[in-house]
DNA sequence: TGTACATCAGTGAACGCGCGTTCACTGATGTAC
DNA sequence: TGTACATCAGTGAACGCGCGTTCACTGATGTAC
C-alpha cells in the first residue's frame, strides 16, 4: 500500500491501519488524527476526504475490530461443536487469542470510550459477536438440570467479564499488576474451575 | 473547604478531590490540569506549588484510592474471619462495593495509564491491597485438599480478574455493554459458581 | 487515437483553542525581638 | 503589644506546542465524443 504519488490508492484503509498502530502504541488517549494522517503519508486535511473526524475514524477501527471478533468467535464455536462444553470453552480461548493478536483493535473496541452505539453498523456486528457467546452459553445451559439452571445471558456475562479481566490486568503491561501464570493459563483455569462450578465437568480433573 | 482570601487553606486536598471529580466525569483523557484548578478556584500556576505537574497530580489520587481500596478490603477480610469462606466472598465484594463507590478513585488507579511503580510509595499500597485479597486466598486454599490444590496466587488473580471485568463491561454504563443483571448479582452469581467449582461450597444451593 | 472536460483525491496555509509549564511578581502569614 | 522581616502560597501574563478542522486550491484520473 505504498504511496506513489498524488493519488495513495487506497487511503481509507491505511488511515485505519495507521490509527490502529498508533492506538496499540500511545492508547486511545495518544492517538491523534493529525499523526495518523503522517503515518499514512499524507496531510491531516486529506483525511477528512474519507471520515467525518477523529471520532469516525477510531469507531471505523472498532468495526473492523468486532467484524474479526465476530468471525474468530463464531469460528471457535463452529469448531468446537457438536460439544457445547467444547464449544463454550472455545469461544473463552477465542476471546483471549483475539484481544492478544489485536490489541490494536481490541483497545479500539473497549477502551477508547466509543460507545458501541455509535453507528447502526457498529450496534450491529457488537451484537453478532455477543450472540455467538450468548449461543455457546445456551448451548451448554441445556445440559443442567432445569430447574437449578442460571440463565444462559448470565453464564456469557461471567465468561465475558472474567475475559476481559484477565485481558486487562494480566494481558497487558500496564498497571504493574504483573501475575505469576500467563493469561492463557489463567482463564483456562478459571473457566475450568466454573464449568466445575456448574457441574459440568467431573469434579476432579 | 472554601477558599477565602489569598491563601487557599488545603489546597493541595482540593486539587486532589477536583482531579478526581473531572476523571470521574470525564474520564482520564478528558480531565486537565488546568480544569482541575479552576475548579478549585485557582491558577493553573498554583497547581505547581504542590504537585510536579500533571502526572503527579493523578498518581496522587491514585495512591488515595488505593489507600481507601486496601482499607477496604482489610475490613472485609476482617469481618469475614474466623470464616475463610467468608472472607474471601466479602474481599469480592468489597471491590465491587469501592469501585461503584469511588468511581473517581477507581478510574485514577485502573484506567489512567500511571503506572503503580510511578513512585514507592503507590507500589506499598497497591501491594498491601493485593496482599489482603492473596491472603484470603490462602486462607481459602488450606480447605482444599492439598495434592489437588491450585496456588493461591492463582485464586486471587481469579477473583481479581473477574471483579475488574464486572466493574468494567457492566457496573459502567460504558460501551453499551448493558446487561440485564445488576453488577452485584452477577459477581456474586459468579463468585458462587466458582466457589462451588473448587468444592468449597456444597453442589446445589 | 486525441482532445475537452468533469470528477475526484490530494495539498498547504491558516484558524482558533486549550493545553502544560515558566517566570517574575505580590499579597498574606507567622515568627523574632 | 508592635514592628521588621523571612517565608510561603498564590497571581497573571506569557510561551511554545500540537491539536482538529476549514478552505480555496491543484494535480491526477477517467470518461465522452
Amino acid at each position: 500500500m505504498r504511496k506513489q504519488g498524488y493519488h495513495h490508492g487506497n487511503l481509507r484503509q491505511a488511515l485505519v491501519d495507521a490509527a490502529l498502530k498508533l492506538i496499540e502504541e500511545k492508547g486511545p488517549t495518544g492517538f491523534t488524527l493529525s499523526e495518523a494522517a503522517k503515518l499514512a503519508g499524507v496531510t491531516p486535511a486529506a483525511v477528512y476526504r474519507h471520515f467525518e473526524g477523529r471520532e469516525d475514524l477510531i469507531a471505523e477501527a472498532s468495526r473492523q475490530g468486532y467484524e474479526i471478533f465476530a468471525d474468530v468467535m463464531q469460528y471457535a464455536y463452529d469448531k468446537g461443536q457438536p460439544s457445547a462444553l467444547a464449544a463454550f470453552s472455545a469461544t473463552g480461548r477465542a476471546y483471549l487469542a483475539f484481544a492478544r493478536r489485536y490489541p490494536g483493535h481490541y483497545i479500539a473496541m473497549f477502551e477508547s470510550g466509543i460507545s458501541v452505539n455509535k453507528t447502526p453498523e457498529l450496534a450491529a456486528v457488537s451484537a453478532r459477536a455477543r450472540g455467538v457467546l450468548e449461543r455457546a452459553a445456551e448451548d451448554l445451559s441445556r445440559h443442567i438440570p432445569e430447574n437449578r439452571r442460571p440463565p444462559a445471558a448470565m453464564f456469557s456475562a461471567h465468561v465475558w467479564a472474567l475475559s476481559h479481566g484477565v485481558v486487562e490486568l494480566f494481558a497487558r503491561n500496564s498497571p504493574g499488576t504483573a501475575s505469576p501464570f500467563p493469561p492463557e493459563e489463567l482463564l483456562e483455569s478459571a473457566i475450568g474451575v466454573y464449568l466445575r462450578g456448574l457441574g459440568l465437568i467431573a469434579p476432579d480433573c
